[in-house]
RNA sequence: GGAGGGGUAGCGAAGUGGCUAAACGCGGUGGACUGUAAAUCCACUCUCUCCGAGUUCGGCAGUUCGAAUCUGCCCCCCUCCA
């Protein structure tokens, strides 16, 4: 296996592990947070401020770098890792979730899923096999099965065709895959709500070779009662010496509630896209930079974070930044709500270890104010 | 002094008899965002006791069933000629 996975420490009180992924590219510590670089650039941010705030593992797209700037070119430059000078580790996703975010623009057939490209409207062909070519070419550290992310809500009948056919693409993604001796490649659980079919893939899934496994199609507009109680359901039916990772996922409630299911890796484009918006999480809670409460309000951001925003800015200035509309702003958040995410996992991490994780997911529940309402979930 | 153009909500700017509390943009205020079609999107932005009602389109006086829109006078701004 080109990905190794070793666990260090289940928890006494729940089902969260503390354990350590390998891969081309160096090591980190699980439960880890990925910071999302979908076209090759964790937007705004340069790979030595990315390096400072901690990321061990970003991830990229397969989807996107597809179609710009094309796969060969990334290849011809070297690879990914190159292309975008970042050296740690890099994840890409197989464009399974085009699928779903982009659903007006496509039609999914046995074969693969024909797109209508988002922006000039020419026609597309996405499978498994091409997304594997496209991922062998990219080269990056764990590769992703192309699948299917179904929409919620969705019946019965066409979650169970849904899943059978990602399954069919499961077996054809580790069939084309190339570079087994140096790009890992993940198998991802669907069922969307319905327990059996996410036991039924599971199963299957668990069968093939695949380096770790994923659960998708959640985050996708369910309860957070449903995520949960298909995480604490599916997670038991994972092995226990590879990676689980839990797609689409980084709100810091939802992130606790998932590793107290034992869940290990996350990515989300929430802490990077809601920066860039004006939206900072903090230790207690968002804030809304642009409000005009925080026009004269000359303290830091965060007092509990160390992140170069926090150690450098005020809030007022922050806001102003953004009543400009100048980048800087988005940058700072950017760097800011990584951050929060990446200490976030390191204080889970350290909490695990020490067997206090309950005590300190009720801790940031209550200092986010996540009881309250369940937006920041 | 003469000729012409113009004064519309915080700003810019449509509208030139009823469907207009008045398009649109900016600004302002609040909100959303979860394997990135996202520096995006949504709501509100004359006043009120906000269901509904009341005052508006430089000012005043008219015409009209009805005026931001037509008429008269006045005030102010811009361009050109003296």
């Amino acid at each position: 296996m080109v990905i190794k996975y070793n666990l260090k420490k289940k928890s006494n009180e729940c089902m969260a592990r503390l354990g350590e992924i390998t891969t081309p590219h160096g090591k980190f510590e699980t439960p880890v947070f990925m910071a999302v670089g979908t076209q090759g650039t964790v937007k705004t941010l340069v790979k030595e401020e990315l390096e400072a705030i901690g990321s061990e593992i970003v991830l990229g797209n397969t989807y996107h770098l597809w179609n710009q700037p094309g796969h060969k070119i990334v290849e011809a430059a070297g690879g990914l890792h190159k292309f975008m000078n970042w050296n740690r580790s890099i994840l890409t996703d197989s464009g399974g979730f085009q699928v779903f975010s982009l659903a007006k623009l496509r039609d999914i057939k046995e074969d693969g899923v024909y797109f209508k490209h988002h922006k000039s409207g020419a026609p597309l062909f996405l499978s498994p096999e091409i997304s594997m070519e496209i991922q062998n070419s990219l080269g990056s550290d764990i590769m992703m099965a192309f699948d299917e992310c179904p929409p919620y809500p969705a019946t019965y009948e066409y979650m169970k065709d849904s899943v059978e056919r990602t399954l069919r693409w499961a077996k054809r993604s580790l069939d084309a895959h190339k570079n087994k001796d140096t790009q890992g490649l993940f198998g991802i659980v669907q069922g969307g709500e319905y327990l059996d079919l996410r036991k039924h893939s599971a199963e299957e899934l668990v069968k093939m070779d695949f380096d770790g496994f994923s659960i998708g199609g959640l985050s996708v507009g369910e309860p957070k009662e449903i995520q949960n109680k298909v995480l604490e359901f599916t997670t038991p039916l994972l092995p226990e010496d590879k990676p689980r990772y839990l797609m689409g996922v980084g709100s810091p409630g939802a992130i606790l509630d998932a590793v107290e299911r034992g869940v290990d890796m996350f990515d989300c484009v929430l802490p990077t896209r809601i920066a860039r918006h004006g939206t900072a999480m903090t230790s207690y809670g968002r804030v809304l930079i642009k409000n005009k409460e925080f026009a004269a309000d000359f303290t830091t951001l965060d007092p509990k974070c160390n992140c170069y925003t926090c150690k450098n800015y005020t809030k007022s200035y922050l806001r102003h930044l953004f009543k400009a509309n100048e980048i800087l702003g988005m940058r700072l958040l950017s760097i800011h709500n990584i951050q929060f995410l990446v200490d976030l996992t390191s204080n889970i991490r350290l909490a695990i270890k020490e067997d206090r994780f309950m005590e300190y997911k009720e801790q940031v529940y209550k200092e986010y104010g996540l009881n309250n309402n369940d937006k920041d979930f």
